[in-house]
RNA sequence: GGUGGAGUGGCCGAGAGGCGAGGCAACGGCCUGCAAAGCCGUCCACACGGGUUCGAAUCCCGUCUCCACCUCCA
């Protein structure tokens, strides 16, 4: 069976054929660093991190492009509110993004473009449009530079929308536009607008629309055709619309396969800065492990919104332990590391299957659970085949605990080992009296132990223990 | 008004006329000095109302509810 993936454009799954053999170029839609990013900025993040491991374990190489657009309307109104340079509040809250992405284990896009650096490029496809006659500058000498959605008729495509249908904005501004509903490529330069915030361009100075840059960096990174273009749902439109618009427009062929994430949830609705139900990542994290929040985000189907509840994730962290602990406990009697193995081929299925993860992670606590079975029947070959299969599949999804950013998330090496000595110590205490049959004596010590965060288990070869909130 | 999507047991989630999908949680049992971990078992759901059928979560008719987008949005 091959990947077949959903494809938003055309509303059904499709088989995934790369452009060139072997070889996926992916583009996904980032921050616009005006804020903090939360739980829903992540989740999209998550599952296109999700998407790109599985097509490298799958044989392709990947490069995926994840761009900052670090100048917008909103940035320069927050950074004149806050009396900061419009550029060091977009750099602040892009390493707040960054930060978040790297703490959730994603991994580092092959490129992170910034609009900022791209502003060639976007004038050269600027000229294209204007030159093949989809573009124009504004009648009202503002120095703006609009799409005219009225003379391309893929105008709609994506999100199956007749331009006749379209809403006017009601915000829209028709100053010089031929139609209300044209959008800018360009903005001109407004009085009072710091001057860093502008460069120059045939039509005067100005800054990018919101949707150029997109367009722009996928074609200089990943070339005038590429695989798939992600993003979160509600980029459809007009974001992804104009961009479809405005790349093929100018001839070029842009995404094949469209993929859309769908949102967190709280109370049934979107979480977003303007309901003001955001749940931000540094705050998650005092609360869980990273780990957690991202088994959770992973254990529904990307395409299903996820209703937030601190219930979920109090049971992700129980289906996320079961599946770790598993693996301790493997590593352990096995006295080595978990071989790396092919995952098994119901988990390959499901991830084929438009990355049906709560399947596939199906798949693996069954494999734990006959792997626990291996281990009480100290059957070493089944041990080690099962745990290669959940720890290949943990991989997959980024979730590995022998993996990075996991692997470390215990503390130092040095501090573990010079931790272990002392438990070590006190477990002995422990054994000497349980031997004695004293167990007020034992239960103090494990007591102890528990008081300091310290968890332990009786097992047939003797006690271990581990930290509290990993198994 | 337009476009798209959804409603399955506490949660996630398959299935698209007929063998009680599956996973997690919860509960019970076993194991344990007691725990923990683990294993075993239990938990007969498909928004609502009609209809078709020997048989409907699945087909037909009707209804309801919810969500997203329609130029701020992951």
């Amino acid at each position: 069976m091959s990947l077949r993936l959903y494809d938003s454009a055309s509303g059904a799954v499709r088989d995934f054929v790369p452009l060139v053999e072997g070889r996926v170029g992916m583009y996904v839609c980032g921050a616009t660093p005006q804020g903090s990013p939360h739980l829903g900025h992540v989740r999209s993040q998550v599952a296109f991190d999700v998407l790109r491991r599985w097509l490298t374990v799958r044989g392709h190489e990947v490069t995926s492009v994840r761009n900052v657009t670090d100048i917008d309307d909103k940035i320069l109104a927050k950074a004149a509110d806050a009396g900061v340079e419009w550029w060091a509040l977009a750099h602040r809250y892009e390493r707040e993004f960054s930060a978040a992405y790297d703490a959730l284990g994603v991994l580092p896009a092959t490129i992170e473009p910034r609009a900022t650096g791209h502003v060639p490029e976007m004038v050269e496809l600027i000229g294209r449009l204007v030159e093949a006659g989809h573009a124009y500058p504004a009648a009202d000498a503002s120095g703006d530079v609009y799409f005219d959605v009225r003379s391309w008729p893929g105008y709609g495509e994506l999100t199956h929308q007749r331009l006749a249908d379209m809403e006017p904005a009601a915000d829209a501004d028709p100053r010089g536009k031929r139609d209300p509903r044209d959008f800018a490529l360009w903005k001109g330069a407004k009085p009072g607008e710091p001057a860093t915030a502008s460069w120059s361009t045939p039509w005067g100075r100005g800054r990018p629309g919101w949707h150029l840059e997109c367009s722009a960096m996928a074609g200089r990174y990943l070339g005038a055709e590429f695989d798939i273009h992600g993003g979160g749902l509600d980029l459809r439109f007009p974001h992804h619309e104009n961009e479809q618009a405005q790349s093929r427009a100018a001839g070029d062929g842009f995404a094949r396969y469209w993929m859309h994430n769908h949102f967190v949830t709280m109370a049934g609705e979107k979480m977003s800065k303007s309901l003001g139900n955001v749940l931000g990542i540094p705050h998650l994290l005092t609360q869980h492990r990273a780990v957690v929040l991202r088994y959770y985000l992973v254990a529904g189907h990307y395409r299903s919104h996820l209703e937030f509840s601190e219930t979920s994730l109090v049971e992700a962290e129980a289906a996320y332990s079961r599946l770790e602990g598993f693996l301790r406990r493997a590593a352990e009697r096995l006295g080595s590391d978990v071989p790396v193995v092919d995952v098994a081929p119901e988990f390959a299925a499901a991830m084929d299957d438009d990355l049906a993860t709560p399947s596939a992670l199906a798949v693996l606590h069954e494999a734990a659970r006959a792997g626990n079975q291996a281990l009480a029947a100290s059957d070493a070959g089944a041990l080690a085949a099962a745990a290669g299969q959940v720890r290949a599949g943990l991989g997959v999804l980024g979730l590995d605990p022998f993996s990075e950013p996991w692997a470390s998330a215990g503390g130092s090496d040095d501090a573990r080992a010079a931790l272990d000595v002392l438990v070590r110590a006190r477990l002995e205490d422990r054994a000497t009296a349980r031997a004695a049959r004293d167990f007020a004596t034992a239960d103090a010590v494990r007591d102890s132990l528990k008081d300091a965060g310290i968890v332990i288990e009786d097992t047939p070869t003797g006690a271990r223990w581990s930290l509290e909130g990993e198994q």
